[in-house]
DNA sequence: CTATTTAGGACTGAAATGGTCCGGTATCCG
DNA sequence: CGGATACCGGACCATTTCAGTCCTAAATAG
């Protein structure tokens, strides 16, 4: 299916209602209750969304999270980065040498090709802003 | 990652292997000595291609498989559908009715649009020919 | 008739996934 | 200062999914 895990799915909708607090942090209860995504996993995918670099978080009391630059210029490849590591259809086409058919397989370079052709489209800014 | 599930990555290489064959018929056990895959995982493979119309099967001795269409004519896309499934990034922009935010997710309608970039970066006849 | 080869499905062990919980630390406010 | 709030990092577990194997039945060639 080329599915999304489910995870990034969620990350997805809580940088949604990010993108609509504007410039004010949301707590992680906050985001829990106007997403219906459960708190834990929402603290979760925050706290690896703020690894990513995607959003900013401020601890102690009326602490939160906000995003880290404006929502247009985050696009899906980027959340996709930060929940799930770089884009990439296959093994090969992020790492060599990992691949015990790598000598033989007739493949490897179309798979470069199409990744970028995937990561172009999940890249776009237009299509792809996290407004609705 | 939005990786292709390992057993799609054999198959691809498996329906490289068949597209050499040009009209011959080969059969499984030929298949994964020339592919390297393991035999039982490249009959697994073929039975799902057969069933997905991308290879045409003949039984009994002397029988084996080869490809339905000219290999210009297969798309990665179409290899990933018989493989996994219609090419979907999440549940949501396949099937109506079985996320239970729907009514408040805002990103549906992106979805779709992103997932018809992406099967068309698939669908590419050009790029994703599958000889080298 | 017999050897060959696919068809179909059941089964298993391993890995990833989603989800939860806890102790620690930084910040705010009284 | 001291307590409450809220994030941080990590460990942890149950469930599902996945890759891979095996077995029996059916079809075809010689």
């Amino acid at each position: 299916m080329l599915r999304l895990s489910k995870l990034t799915d969620y990350g997805m909708v809580v940088m949604a209602a990010l993108a609509d607090a504007d410039d004010d942090t949301r707590n992680a209860a906050d985001l829990a209750a106007t997403t219906g995504v459960a708190l834990p996993t929402v603290r979760k995918l925050l706290k690896r969304l703020n690894r990513g670099g995607l959003v900013n978080s401020a601890r102690g009391a009326r602490g939160g999270y906000r995003l880290a630059r404006s929502a247009e210029d985050i696009s899906i490849a980027d959340v996709i980065a930060a929940l799930e590591g770089p884009v990439s259809l296959t093994e090969c086409a992020a790492h060599d040498g990992l691949c015990s058919m790598e000598s033989v397989c007739r493949l490897r370079g179309h798979w470069r090709v199409i990744n970028d052709a995937i990561r172009g489209a999940l890249a776009a800014p237009g299509e792809v802003a996290l407004f609705v």
